[in-house]
DNA sequence: ACGGTCGTCGCACAGTGTTCGCAAGCCGTA
DNA sequence: TACGGCTTGCGAACACTGTGCGACGACCGT
């Protein structure tokens, strides 16, 4: 046996490890504990060897199912899409009413896991994933339903997503700052107070904002603001393409 | 001397360094050295130790002047924002030139350095950068000057900004793609066109709308795309906050 | 009973961000 | 001029990363 070095130091101390004590890993087994741990501890924290010991795993087993890190969160990205409440078209609320729930429905899963905007500008909008399509589809038949044309339909889908994910990126910036910060959101505010004040020192404006904001970062705020933008935008499809109107 | 080890075989060949051999590193220096290393190679290219190469200067030389790689970044991202053009209160064009040049400016901003989306998930927009609060400033004044509440004035900023960082996230994580693969945009479309048909496969008006948009990437059609949509949330920031009508 | 295939994983490699302590230059003071 | 402190640069080291490779075990079809 010219074996140069031996790995164990007698056969008997091999593993041995007791065959299939794991029921077999499976690509969506590794996608939603990845969204577990996401959730859980951030997107720091995610690397394949934690991912691999939450699963019991050896940390290079998920290569089997899934060729890369990236392609592991673009997975991830669209199984959060999938938490997105389908929009129906022909609710007789009508169009604005569909797609306000829509935005809502979207901003709500993105802040649900605010580490996904981090990923968002690599992944983009997981061009091809399932659940995407099937939502993008779905609006695109409440838009129709109502007259737009597909291609004004697209273009204020488009719209809308895009103002969608504009604001959920800073307020999921801002709540993965909190959460990292351990404070309550007003301590947080308060602990940054004077460097916004000092930054602002020569904007009176920016000022004057600042001080009438001191004391409301609620979450209820944010959902105003939200809302308050997003009919803002609506305002401006029901202009420009509404079956009344014309697309451009 | 007991020194349990000689870090050099002999005084003589201790390093020596030519004392002041490089202009001293400052922060400036190293966040612009940055920003042209992210330009050039993308943002996984971006090391401490490869920054330290292009600044002629060891691998943690950069410590003294910047914390963290997290705040390079974050003053890497002020520095792009501080490319995008200041508006100017008083525009005899109207509060609608002005922020659609502004829009424009920014999201050519975003696109010229397309990496900088998969850090605003983290860095939100650089909360307090100088840059940033020039700009917001400006672009508050413009909507004051004009009839804005400061209150709606903050209102539309936050709506064309989550736009136009919608948007660009999308365009940018596209154009990274486009890039890393190296092919022409055509061509790249092209190759991932089966794919997109068969995720499209149940959805009849993505089928539509993909087979009418096949033959038309390019930064063109991108652009009016982007216009139309600004165009329409302006429209619905007029009709709900400019002078005539009245804040909610 | 047995070859082939497939899922699993230990090891290793090249890299990462960051800490620490040392050295060397610069300043102000004695 | 001499000397102490302070600032700046940096090499080595640490803990940890994503991932390729090769071996090994368990399973399946014959």
């Amino acid at each position: 046996m010219p074996a140069d070095q031996q790995p164990y130091p007698s056969v008997w101390a091999r593993p041995q490890r007791t065959r299939r004590e794991q029921p077999p890993l499976s690509r969506e087994q590794i996608v939603s504990t990845a969204l577990e741990l996401l959730d859980a501890e951030g997107i720091d924290a995610l690397s394949m060897r934690k991912l691999g010991a939450r699963l019991n795993a050896g940390a290079t087993s998920m290569y089997t199912h899934v060729t890369n890190k990236d392609e592991l969160l673009e997975l991830v990205v669209d199984q959060v899409y999938g938490e997105v409440e389908v929009p129906v078209a022909g609710d007789p609320a009508g169009w604005r009413a569909a797609v306000t729930r829509y935005a809502h429905s979207m901003r709500a899963a993105l802040l649900r896991h605010p580490w996904i905007v981090s990923v968002l500008g690599e992944a983009g909008v997981a061009y091809l994933g399932p659940n995407v399509m099937r939502q993008n589809e779905a609006v695109l038949a409440v838009f129709e339903q109502e007259g737009f044309t597909l291609a004004a339909a697209d273009r204020a889908l488009n719209t809308v997503v895009a103002y969608v994910i504009g604001v959920s990126t800073s307020e999921a910036a801002w709540l993965t700052r909190l959460a990292r910060s351990g404070r309550s959101e007003q301590e947080w505010a308060e602990s940054l107070w004077p460097a916004a004040e000092r930054a602002a020192q020569d904007y009176p404006r920016l000022r004057k904002l600042y001080a009438a904001q001191r004391d409301e970062h609620s979450s209820a705020t944010r959902d105003d603001d939200f809302d308050a933008g997003l009919q803002c935008v609506l305002d401006g499809l029901a202009a420009r393409f509404a079956p009344a109107g014309d697309a451009s």
